[in-house]
DNA sequence: TACTGTGAAGTGATTCACAGCG
DNA sequence: CGCTGTGAATCACTTCACAGTA
């Protein structure tokens, strides 16, 4: 998608990362105390070598003969998955999707916070989500942006505001944008660009369906 | 992900091929009566053979030495895909992203129509979207499924109803189930779960943002 | 012993390069 | 000539298999 000088990590091995971050927050809430990497790789049945290799790629947390020490691994994980501290985080739009978005645990919690909506829409400026995040006015997204401190932006406004909504934001001095408009945004300079489309999740899966008889 | 006997079109070129539809649909309504693989490569920065592969994958729609026919491939395209006729979609949640769903567009054109949310809330039920799409009962889901004709199934309850509203979805007979919650559902024999965990997005340019320095 | 970490093999997807055709 | 369709080469990711160690 975008040549990089060193892909760090393969993409699809960051989904796999957050699982397992994710499955370690559960164990070790139920007091496990330690995990191998069979017994991780079994939730999400991928292979234990994966899990292994995934993991070996941030550092050496594994102990021979045991497995992973479960509060440890997740500690390392979320400090070497940047999700160490807290990364605020602003959203364009305050349609039902940035509502949606604004509102949701996993954008509030381990290592999330939404700071703040922006919208145009006069009626919506000035007040709050149901989690009581503010609703600011998009026109001074560049004006405000610095003193909220947000480095990850969302882009949740109509496919034809996309550009501009992004403009603004990385303006702002944003460093990663999660574009959910089914356009092409950036790209920009300096600027991490995600694109998430969930049209094409649709579309991929009635593609699916059509092609196979939806086996198992 | 999950094991079929054929894989008939390797997921990544599914995606290439929905973005491809989408200029194809913008080419026609300008006029564009030829494309070559070169052009349509070019606006999503993907090579051109990889075009080239991706369409003849579905058939030789090709003309040498000009390119491909707009809107034959088109139509086409929009075939091989399962998207010529249209998929009534419903969805379980009738929260902010329940709605954001419904009313989003490329849910509803091209091949698809939400034609039904479900939802457990009293002052909900019996209401509609803002678009006009009904809420009707949860707790009514299997039974007035088959009358709605959908294939297609949406998840955006929260992650603790998720695995419930998937298998309402399935005993009312669904064959395709696209899942928002950050739970895993299923597997259900003979149906099609797509994941689509949003907080997966925004962990992965955490991620990136933290590993690298944000190149160009 | 039970498990990790990892080189080597295997598999799949992408890119190259060109023959073939309108 | 220009562009498609595609075999061959390359590159990337996954799985295997095992040496090494608590």
């Amino acid at each position: 998608m975008s040549r990089r000088r060193e892909s760090a990590v393969p993409e699809a091995a960051t989904n796999r990362l957050s699982l397992i971050l994710r499955a370690l927050r559960v164990l070790e809430g139920e007091g496990v105390v330690t995990v191998s990497s069979g017994q991780l790789a079994e939730r999400f049945s991928f292979h234990s070598a994966q899990v292994r290799k995934d993991l070996a790629q941030l550092g050496e947390f594994g102990v021979r003969g045991l497995g992973y020490r479960v509060s440890d691994l997740a500690e390392n994980l979320q400090r070497r998955m940047g999700l160490a501290g807290v990364h605020p985080v602003v959203i364009a739009g305050a349609g039902h999707l940035g509502q949606a978005l604004a509102d949701a645990t996993g954008f509030n919690s381990n290592g999330f916070r939404v700071v703040a909506l922006f919208d145009d829409d006069r009626r919506k400026i000035g007040g709050k989500t149901r989690s009581g995040v503010p609703i600011l006015d998009a026109a001074r997204i560049e004006e405000l942006l610095p003193a909220l401190g947000a480095d990850i932006g969302v882009v949740a406004v109509p496919g034809a505001q996309a550009g501009s909504a992004a403009t603004a934001l990385v303006r702002g001095g944003l460093k990663g944008l999660l574009n959910f408009a089914p356009t092409t945004v950036g790209p920009f300079p300096g600027v991490l660009v995600k694109n998430a489309d969930l049209t094409l999740f649709l579309e991929g899966l009635a593609f699916q369906l059509h092609g196979t008889g939806a086996g198992s």
